[in-house]
DNA sequence: TCTATATTCAACCAATCGGTTGACGATTTC
DNA sequence: GAAATCGTCAACCGATTGGTTGAATATAGA
């Protein structure tokens, strides 16, 4: 009935809910753990850790009574690759923004010094 | 107050908004014939045109009566920056990538030369 | 078994959202 | 000047959102 893309973009429209993709993006983490440097109470974090799970950007997995959270960041590219169709981003260069990538996600003995 | 990037995404959350891009993506256009394909009221698509202007996805100028909506490509492009940071996992380096944006979305004159 | 921990559920609330309608101001055209 | 066109404004509506609180459900550890 609606669009995925509705719930992603509407999921990522939340400063709470990416901040929490953020902190995924280092680890995985149960729910009390993420709630923590929040200051709102652990059941509004569950309700965002539902919505984000069901727009695909995070899974949770529950192994006794803890109920793991993390990053699924394959919704997340379907959005990036609608957006890539608006194509005239000229100016922000992705071209650089590779070769910032590919030097990120090289062995780190290749990178160079950045201090 | 807000994030830009909470209006950006909120803006990309509704389906009719995400058409009305396209739409603009090949032509600019003018507020009633935006309306024209969709059904609803020319003050809903009024509305949602004013979305898309404060999110910075579009700029409107008024030409005699009728004002003229043009796609404006930078907003969606922080959105996009932002995104692809999730698209490759665990090895980026966030403190890099924050330097990265910060040399990217710097106005051109202080950028230094990448080629 | 009793207790503490982890998480969700259910009910509620104020604020915002996406839509409607009708009136209105500005501009163009006859 | 009168009439048509372009677009917004204002008031209203029901549905959704983002939060709260308190009770409920599992699981783990003593």
């Amino acid at each position: 009935m609606s669009d995925p893309l509705d719930t992603v973009f509407a999921a990522l429209a939340d400063p709470t809910r990416r901040a929490i993709l953020s902190m995924l993006l280092e680890d995985d983490m149960a729910v009390t753990d993420v709630a923590e440097p929040f200051q709102m109470s652990l059941a509004a974090i569950s309700k965002h850790l539902t919505i984000l799970t069901r727009a695909g950007l995070i899974t949770q997995e529950k192994r006794g009574r803890v109920k793991w959270c993390k990053l699924d960041p394959d919704a997340m590219k379907a959005a990036s690759v609608w957006m890539q169709s608006f194509g005239q981003f000229e100016p922000v260069n992705l071209d650089s923004f590779e070769r910032f990538l590919e030097q990120e996600l090289a062995p780190p003995d290749t990178k160079p010094l950045t201090e």
